[in-house]
DNA sequence: CTGAAAGCGCTAACAA
DNA sequence: TTGTTAGCGCTTTCAG
């Protein structure tokens, strides 16, 4: 049997004054346009009773639930519970309270979730989902209700959107490997139908043209998920073109520890033969060797600014944020790369 | 400007009925009891107006709405992903949503988030925080809130908890260390205010006195974090503690990954020198070298077993469930472990 | 400064 | 089978 919870009525009779009272003085803004005595005694009865307002009965009444909804692909994937506490960071003490639904990246559920989120009356929604397109997102921002992406943008929306400087990692790593006098370079590229996988390709086009490194477009190889043994099978796809290359540079760490396992398979060493990289720098990475080189994005902070923008989109009236956020990345150089070997070593037969 | 919700007042006025009919034609139960004709017309117009039923206003009416709080200590631990999709997994297809909270393993954090869980009105708490002792969550559950707890029992209550068989893990584990041919293992334990670090290291003292296997207490060092750090640590600690040993069971497998690279640190192989084990199996432990030999415990299943239990506690009137669910565990043999070497190899001189 | 009263959207007795 | 009514706990006008 469920105790009986205290309510405004029960302080009301305790303390002789009406419910519209006890509710004012219990809100620190329309406290001040009460006597301080008779606020005094409303809090004592208040705390005596063991009080606890229902946020269920005001957010009826004010239209408002403090919760966020908060959509990602895969809680298990291990870059999101750092985005998570990034929220949680800014969100909670605020009193706002998440609600974390899982899309598993399958469009139905995604539309099914938001439509969950916005029954259960959340003020706003972060969405960290990837695919690269969905009109279901928009369609809630625009009913008015406040929306933020992370990772990635909703295209012809003015949704505000949150996204780590892919590019300019990307870039970067093209350099590094340059200045280490890798020529050719390969590129394990992430699902095309994922943002991420299909920016960071794009990015490293962009990069290859900048620095002037040619593309062959045989030594990029496209992976159809973000995990080992994907990056396994691209690197023997790799391997099994017969074009030379000194270097991997992969669209994310799970897919560049794929690679390293499959060279070694082989008897190739990285990075002694093959210098490979990695993109994100999960957890953990320091325990595996050869330690990967890596692009660091912010996962906390991409929490944060996304939980910042929801918070204007959802307090003012006159929202004013910027649409976009890039947040800058970081070359994390360990052990996975190094000097381009005198001469490739592929071209070779394979046994 | 948050565009207006359609309502049941709106289809009812579309459709000419009264609202509680429209109520309940849109229940399936009560749906048996209206003519079928009015139902179709009033299912017609829900759907061209798009209605969604407004959970908070049904919650404020119902007392039920169809949310549960999950304390988790930290949603970064690797573990708790996969428990919390177990959780989802019953939860979700039944209408439920998580509100998911970090406590942080913070005791104050824990009693404030539990109201904060009150507040929002959930239906009942899954709560795997592991502090050993805690009063607040037993008050919730003493004030009729179904409560289930994970990983731990709270003590001197009927609170049903889900915990896996960490005495059989460690003991399977230690006649695995036995069968191997090792004498004198050393043990690597938890924090002792967590529940699983003094369950194990209790474990580990009970399996020991039934395989007769003499324990060491000099062998014994006690870690104040589950990471890495103090695995290395606490494998430094046993090195100049000076007593011979060839294996350490570790309590989890942070701390082993930690110990095995501080083996490595000092020019020790493990296995070959000392063999190293694991506990929880961890994901991407198959990345790490070497392969670490762990007990697996379910993670997915735990969160399935614990929601299912809470469902009953929520549903039913006599709730009639077990107070106590034992996961089985699964002795994972990898390459951590090896044949005890003919001579330990310590003490020895340390640099 | 405080009280009265209305109502958020829904459900559930009770009536008809 | 359907309508009427009341009310969940709270906020917020409007009076006094």
């Amino acid at each position: 049997m469920l105790k009986k919870r205290i309510t405004l009525k029960d302080i009301a009779r305790e303390t002789g004054v009406h419910v519209s009272t006890v509710s004012r003085a219990l809100d620190p803004v329309e406290r001040k346009n009460i006597t301080e005595e008779v606020v005094k005694r409303i809090q004592a009865a208040a705390d005596a009773l063991g009080y606890r307002p229902n946020r269920i009965a005001a957010g009826l009444r004010t239209n408002r639930t403090m919760s966020v909804g908060v959509m990602i692909p895969d809680i298990t994937n291990l870059i999101f519970p750092p985005i998570l506490r990034g929220i949680e960071s800014v969100l909670e003490p605020l009193g706002y309270a998440s609600i974390i639904v899982n899309t598993d990246s399958d469009r139905d559920r995604e539309v099914r979730l938001i439509d969950v989120l916005r029954d259960r009356g959340v003020d706003g929604i972060i969405h960290a989902a990837v695919l690269r397109s969905d009109p279901s997102i928009a369609k809630a921002a625009q009913d008015g209700l406040p929306v933020v992406t992370l990772n990635r943008k909703v295209e012809f929306s003015d949704i505000p959107y949150v996204i780590n400087d892919e590019d300019a990692g990307i870039c970067q790593m093209l350099r590094h490997l340059r200045e280490l006098g890798h020529e050719r370079v390969a590129h394990i590229a992430g699902p095309q139908d994922l943002s991420t996988g299909q920016l960071r390709l794009a990015a490293f086009r962009n990069a290859a043209d900048d620095l002037s490194v040619a593309v062959d477009e045989e030594l990029i190889v496209t992976a159809t998920r973000f995990d080992e043994q994907e990056g396994g099978r691209c690197l023997a796809a790799l391997l099994s073109s017969g074009k030379a290359f000194t270097a991997v540079l992969c669209a994310n760490d799970r897919l560049a520890l794929g690679a390293i396992e499959a060279l070694r398979e082989r008897g190739i060493d990285c990075p002694r033969q093959v210098s490979v990289t990695g993109f994100n720098d999960m957890p953990l990475l320091e325990l595996i060797r050869p330690k990967l080189t890596t692009v660091r994005i912010q996962q906390h902070g991409a929490g944060r600014a996304a939980a910042n923008i929801l918070l204007r989109l959802m307090n003012a009236e006159t929202p004013s944020v910027d649409l976009e956020t890039v947040l800058p990345v970081e070359l994390v150089v360990r052990e996975s790369t190094a000097p381009a070997p005198r001469l490739p070593l592929f071209p070779r037969p394979l046994s």
